[in-house]
RNA sequence: CGGGGCGUGGCGCAGUCCGGUUAGCGCACCUGCUUUGGGAGCAGGGGGCCGCAGGUUCGAAUCCUGCCGCCCCGACCA
């Protein structure tokens, strides 16, 4: 009986304790805590919409549809730049620059090439301005008409191929294979900050070689390329496949694609490369001499990953607190917060971790502002993604240790001093492992075989994700089911087994299944 | 191009329906003091042709007409 009373009177205290942790902890929630970032549950588009504001990666310039792109989100997109800049001249490319105008006439060349960009096409038509003869400001001087339109490149094909005419006259020019990075302007109709833009910067690469099959092989070496980048450097992963008919780049043969799947269940197009086969060599007139001195068309290449990846990448980590960067794109990897505020016995040793963690190629910054708190700039860094934070305060210099913070799973511990740096540099390998371990299980979560078309419209609509169907092979089919759902053919993915079954739709054989999801 | 929304100090908004002192509030900024282990408090201070152009009126951020711009949702696309 006592101890039946004791228990509950121990469970009363219990109980207290926790309301009042509770009352202290929510006080302090509405006092300190303000959120800034719309959870994703409320509002998908307008939580990537703050996290790209709040993550300070860019903002609506005052020209529709165009983004300006800050210095911390301008910072990851060159470490994307530098990573896949290696990795293409380790397979033997080199950079060149083409012109960001060309004439209207090229354009029109290659007939399926017109056809997809001509409608979102930006065009150069006069080359002057003068004072409005009727009051104020700058009209177009119609005396100042250009001869031949000029089109803002949309993509540089045309005007590549035109120069590698020049360049090419024998098999001993060949393989070309030459990357440009760019920006490229499509006037689209809706836009949104990275994933799509008027203005946009990409590199494109162009090859030109001697077979088919050496070209086939440059656009697959290709994908693989960005597919290991989107991998192992974006923890994104991708699926590779090659793209339907209805689906494949304006002017190519086939278009390998890498695609990835957001947290909101949709699919991104993070990357393509395509096998362009005669097309452009034809329209632009480029032959070889053949090592029998016959002359033939070259075999061509393109292949492009834009800014968009950068939409791909917030929207693959990022949660409710804001960005979650992966430690190896992530401009500062650990930061370092004095608690409360900067003193000489922490900044010595915040010194001595720096220069540790440098010297293992770690980017790390001391936050030394006096004018902000430590709650304000626990906030800001993971408002922007900062993969790990060390707070270091009297009580933690006191015990030899320091607070470590993780920015993907938000834990924090005390670890010792002795050996920080080792842990920390294991740390930021783990997290860019668990972001990428994290992102799989969540494609295969999204991933989803279906045999009929009831159940291919309820998984859209319920959960979303990727679709593997069976498909007839038809540009007919695959209209009409993105009609009624709203999904489109993703790719047909490179490891797809042949498996004999009935299209989704029709009931009409097919040989395997392809991926669809309603996509961005 | 259709549908919706918005335009007011650097940023975010209220005020507009129903016209009437000196156009408010929060954040940011400047000065000072007190603070500092999860977005500090107090006091004082600076900053506005209310998107543009006409009109109605004694009087317009507010009403009327026209224009411009941006965002969001769709159709087109990376």
């Amino acid at each position: 009986m006592v101890f039946m009373l004791k228990r509950a009177v121990c469970h009363l205290l219990l109980a207290i304790c926790f309301c009042q942790m509770l009352t202290a902890n929510s006080r302090q929630k509405k006092k300190s805590m303000a959120k800034v970032i719309t959870p994703r549950s409320e509002d998908y588009s307008k939580w990537y919409v703050d996290v790209v504001k709040h993550g300070s990666m860019a903002e609506h310039s005052s020209v529709r549809g165009c983004m300006v792109i800050k210095p911390h989100g301008f910072a990851i997109w060159e470490k994307m730049k530098g990573q896949l800049d290696k990795m293409f001249k380790d397979t033997g490319h080199v950079n060149a620059y083409f012109p960001l105008f060309i004439p209207k006439s090229f354009l029109s060349r290659e007939a399926e090439h017109v056809e997809g960009f001509a409608k979102e096409c930006a065009v150069v038509t006069h080359h002057r301005l003068m004072s409005d003869p009727n009051g104020k400001g700058l009209i177009v001087d119609p005396n100042a008409k250009l001869e031949e339109e000029l089109v803002v490149r949309p993509t540089s094909e045309t005007i590549i191929w035109d120069t590698y005419k020049t360049w090419i006259n024998s098999y001993r020019d060949l393989p070309l294979l030459i990357n440009q990075w760019a920006n490229v302007v499509r006037w689209e109709m809706r836009t949104r900050l990275f994933l799509r833009t008027t203005e946009f910067l990409w590199q494109e690469g162009h090859t030109a070689h001697a077979s088919r099959e050496e070209a086939v092989e440059e656009a697959k070496l290709m994908q693989k390329i960005y597919a290991q980048f989107a991998e192992e450097w974006m923890a994104m992963p991708v699926i590779q496949g090659v793209k339907t008919a209805n689906e494949r780049f304006a002017g190519a043969e086939d278009t390998y694609t890498i695609e990835a799947l957001m947290q909101d269940g949709k699919a991104l197009q993070a990357g393509t490369s395509h096998f362009l086969g005669q097309n452009f060599a034809k329209a632009f007139d480029v032959k070889y001499l053949n090592q029998n001195n016959k002359e033939e068309y070259v075999w061509a290449t393109s292949w492009g990953v834009s800014t968009r990846l950068v939409g791909g990448l917030i929207m693959s980590h990022s949660d409710d607190d804001g960005l979650v960067l992966p430690p190896k794109l992530a401009p500062t990897q650990v930061v370092i917060v004095p608690i409360p505020k900067p003193s000489p016995e922490i900044g010595e040793v915040a010194e001595l971790i720096m220069r540790e963690l440098k010297a293992k190629g770690v980017s790390v910054k001391y936050d030394t502002d006096p004018k902000k708190r430590p709650g304000f700039k626990f906030a800001e860094h993971e408002l922007h993604g900062v993969p790990v934070r060390l707070g270091i305060g009297k009580r933690d210099l006191e015990k030899g240790q320091v607070e470590v913070a993780r920015r993907d799973t938000k834990e924090k511990t005390s670890q010792p001093l002795k050996g920080i740096v080792c842990y920390v540099t294991d740390l930021l390998d783990e997290i860019q492992k668990n972001l990428f371990d994290r992102a799989v299980r969540f494609r295969e979560e999204r991933t989803t075989s279906v045999d009929n078309f009831d159940d291919f419209k309820a998984v859209l609509n319920e959960k979303g994700g990727f679709v593997s169907a069976h498909w007839d092979g038809t540009t007919e089919t695959e209209l009409k089911i993105k009609e009624l759902t709203k999904a489109t053919a993703r790719c047909i993915p490179n490891d797809a087994v042949e498996e004999e079954g009935k299209c989704v739709l029709t009931g009409k054989p097919s040989k395997g299944r392809i991926l669809f999801a309603k996509a961005y």
